[in-house]
DNA sequence: TTGTGTTTTACGACCTCC
DNA sequence: GGAGGTCGTAAAACACAA
C-alpha cells in the first residue's frame, strides 16, 4: 500500500484544515456528496488543496487552460502524446518526473511535489531504474488486449497519492473533477473512473473484513454497545448496494 | 531464488438513473 | 441508449517467508 504509506506519512497533511461543508459542495461542482459520506465532512483535507484552483473553486473557476482528455488508450500507443511530454507514463527521467505536473501546478503542495514526496518507502525500496519499467509504454501499442503483452500499467506514485487525495476528498468524482485530474495526471478519463470504482471496492472489503472481525471479537467476548469498535455509529448507505459498513467512519478516523 | 499470498489495474456483466 | 454504479474476476505487480 506505498499510497497509503505516503497518506500515513503525511498525517499532518490531513490533521489541522477543516473541511467545510459548502467547500465540499464548491467541489462537487453543484453535485451533493452522497449522504452516505455525511460524516465526511470532516475529513481534514490538505491546506494546499484548499487552496489550489481545482480544490478551492470559488463559484465555477473552470480553468480554462483544460485540455480536453485524450483518447481513452492513447498512452498505450506512441501516437499523438508525442506533444505531451511531461505524460505521468511515458518516457520520463527522474528530473522530468519531479515536473510531472506542470500542466497541473498547484495541484500538490509543495512538498508532495517534490521528488521524495512522490516516492514512496517501497519505492525506494526498488530499483531506482524501475521507473523506466513501471512507466514506459507498454509494448502493445496497438489494440490493448488482457492476454497479450502488457495490459495492466502500474501508476506512478504520483497518480496514486493524487487519486488518493481525491478519494479521500470525495469518494464519488465529479465528471468535471474526472477530466481535471485525468489531463493532470495524464490518465484517460475511464482511467480514473474505474480507478475510484476499485478503490471503492477496496474500501467496501476493508470494511467488510472489519466488520466480520468485530462481529467475531463480539461473539467471544461480547462488549457494550459503543465499546470496542464502532457500534455506536450508524449504517450508511451507499450510493447503490445498500449498507457501508458502520466502520467506515472508524476507517477514515483511523486514517486520519 | 522461488513459491505463495496480496494488491493493483482493467474489464465484462448487470443494474439504475436520467 | 448512454453514463456510471456495484460485483466478480483476470492477470500483472509486488511483498515476503522459506
Amino acid at each position: 500500500m506505498y499510497v497509503s504509506y505516503l497518506l500515513d506519512k503525511d498525517t499532518g497533511m490531513y490533521s489541522n484544515s477543516v473541511r467545510h461543508p459548502s467547500l465540499n459542495l464548491n467541489h462537487q461542482n453543484f453535485v451533493p456528496a452522497p449522504p452516505q459520506y455525511t460524516d465526511f465532512t470532516g475529513y481534514h483535507h490538505v491546506p494546499g488543496i484548499n487552496a489550489d484552483p481545482h480544490h478551492g473553486q470559488t463559484g465555477g473557476a473552470w480553468n480554462p487552460a483544460y485540455v480536453p482528455p485524450r483518447d481513452e488508450w492513447a498512452a498505450y500507443g506512441p501516437g499523438p502524446l508525442s506533444s505531451n511530454t511531461n505524460h505521468g507514463q511515458i518516457g520520463f527521467s527522474p528530473p522530468e518526473f519531479t515536473s510531472v505536473p506542470p500542466s497541473a501546478p498547484g495541484l500538490l503542495p509543495s512538498p508532495i511535489n517534490s521528488p521524495v514526496g512522490q516516492l514512496s518507502p517501497n519505492s525506494q525500496r526498488r530499483n531506482p531504474y524501475e521507473w523506466i519499467r513501471r512507466n514506459g509504454p507498454p509494448s502493445n501499442s496497438g489494440g490493448k488486449t488482457r492476454t497479450k503483452d502488457k495490459y495492466r500499467v502500474v501508476y506512478t506514485d504520483h497518480q496514486r497519492l493524487e487519486l488518493e487525495k481525491e478519494f479521500h476528498y470525495s469518494r464519488y468524482i465529479t465528471i468535471r473533477r474526472k477530466a481535471e485530474l485525468a489531463s493532470s495526471l495524464s490518465l484517460s478519463e475511464r482511467q480514473v473512473k474505474i480507478w475510484f470504482q476499485n478503490r471503492r471496492a477496496k474500501e467496501r472489503k476493508v470494511n467488510k473484513k472489519k466488520m466480520h472481525h468485530s462481529q467475531q471479537a463480539s461473539t467471544t467476548t461480547p462488549t457494550p454497545p459503543g465499546v470496542g469498535g464502532n457500534p455506536g455509529n450508524v449504517a450508511m448507505v451507499t450510493s447503490s448496494s445498500g449498507l457501508m459498513s458502520p466502520s467506515l467512519s472508524m476507517t477514515i478516523k483511523e486514517e486520519y
